[in-house]
DNA sequence: AAAGCGGGGAC
DNA sequence: GTCCCAGCTTT
């Protein structure tokens, strides 16, 4: 830990600037532990700006932990349908479940950690904010941070590895008096002011602090190993009923890995399609799309499929068997189910 | 079009 | 410890 870094004053003016210039949010207002692991839920991979209207509608229709409860499952993807890494909303489901369950909510980190979906982070948000535990939030805002108010050059292998180092460092920073708002602040400084370029050091409350600020380039902190991505081409198949009113979309079973009860349109593979059944006669490329996930770059390619009657028959046997993964859903119920945000856009731009 | 963010869980 | 998860924003 740099030697020149004084807590005392770092912890007061990170909290006099927060105090004063704290971006005005749903979960802020009126605050409550059900709002705070909300929040936190839907901020794991999200930014802030893309939860807002998310969070603003749950809260609606699924005001506390005894509504979200008693929800079916169905009810709870589709509100998260777009938010992505739906094992976050199942887990958000089975953790108001745990909590209904018991006379009350645990307080203690340690106890927190034992729920679905809360890990090391998410445990210290929550009771940092509802029960002023006094344990700090290390995320790659905080880790930003640190690296550069202590000009630390480590180079790590990833974000977690880096996450782990500064853990120590930053729970010896923690304002016990106020753990709550400390960490809202370090996570308010580093997505407002210690950006990962171009940070604003002219205007940082905590400048003084700052060993990385001194140096001719703060942004060089932290040191990350460059992450190498993967190229992945997939297919998907749009493939209409005969009557034109239905759409076949497979749904991944409630364990798979991926999408756990998610729709989407199905891979040739899902339908157990080869090359030879997609000729340039019955099959047309209709659309194609890039997107990113971690570290996979995904080359999306959309078929329209009008095949002949032998492989239609083919296909009908092939839903028959394939236990409710695969299934006719009408054009008009579309809305009714909820399929992956990429899926939802491709369908409601060329297909709508 | 490419690069970056990001915590949790399974193994 | 390592790998996977299947999405958006910024540049």
């Amino acid at each position: 830990m740099n030697a020149a870094l004084d807590k005392k004053t770092f912890r007061s003016d990170l909290l006099a600037w927060y105090r004063a210039s704290a971006r005005a949010l749903p979960w802020r207002a009126k605050p409550s532990l059900y709002k705070t692991v909300v929040s936190e839920f839907m901020l794991q991979q999200t930014q802030v700006k893309t939860a807002l209207p998310y969070f603003e509608r749950w809260i609606r229709e699924l005001p506390g932990f005894d509504a979200l409860a008693t929800a079916p499952e169905a009810r709870v993807l589709k509100l998260w349908e777009g938010l992505g890494y739906y094992s976050r909303a199942r887990n958000l489901h089975k953790l108001a479940l745990a909590i209904t369950a018991r006379p009350e909510p645990p307080r203690a980190p340690a106890a927190w950690l034992e729920l679905p979906g809360v890990g090391p982070y998410t445990a210290a948000a929550i009771t940092s904010i509802s029960f002023g535990e006094p344990v700090a939030c290390v995320d790659g805002n905080v880790v930003r941070i640190l690296a550069r108010l202590t000009a630390d050059g480590t180079v790590f292998r990833d974000s977690s590895s880096a996450a782990k180092y500064f853990t120590p460092i930053a729970n010896a920073l923690v304002n016990k008096a106020a753990p709550g708002d400390h960490n809202q602040a370090m996570m308010e400084l580093g997505a407002t002011i210690c950006t990962r370029q171009n940070p604003s050091c002219a205007i940082c409350p905590v400048r003084s602090s700052c060993a990385g600020a001194r140096t001719l380039s703060p942004e060089q902190f932290p040191r990350l190993a460059a992450k190498k991505t993967e190229e992945q081409s997939v297919c998907r198949i749009w493939f209409l009923s005969t009557k034109r009113d239905a759409v076949l979309l497979h749904r991944a079973s409630p364990s798979a890995r991926r999408l756990a009860g998610i729709f989407e349109l199905p891979s040739p593979a899902d339908i157990e399609l080869d090359e030879k059944d997609l000729t340039t006669k019955n099959a047309k490329l209709v659309a194609e799309q890039k997107r990113s996930i971690t570290r996979y770059r995904i080359t999306e390619k959309f078929l329209a499929l009008t095949p002949g009657a032998p492989l239609r028959r083919r296909i009908d046997a092939r839903i028959k068997t394939s236990a409710g993964m695969l299934q006719w859903i009408a054009l008009s119920d579309l809305d009714k189910i909820t399929l992956s945000g990429p899926h939802r856009r491709i369908v409601q731009k060329h297909f709508a």
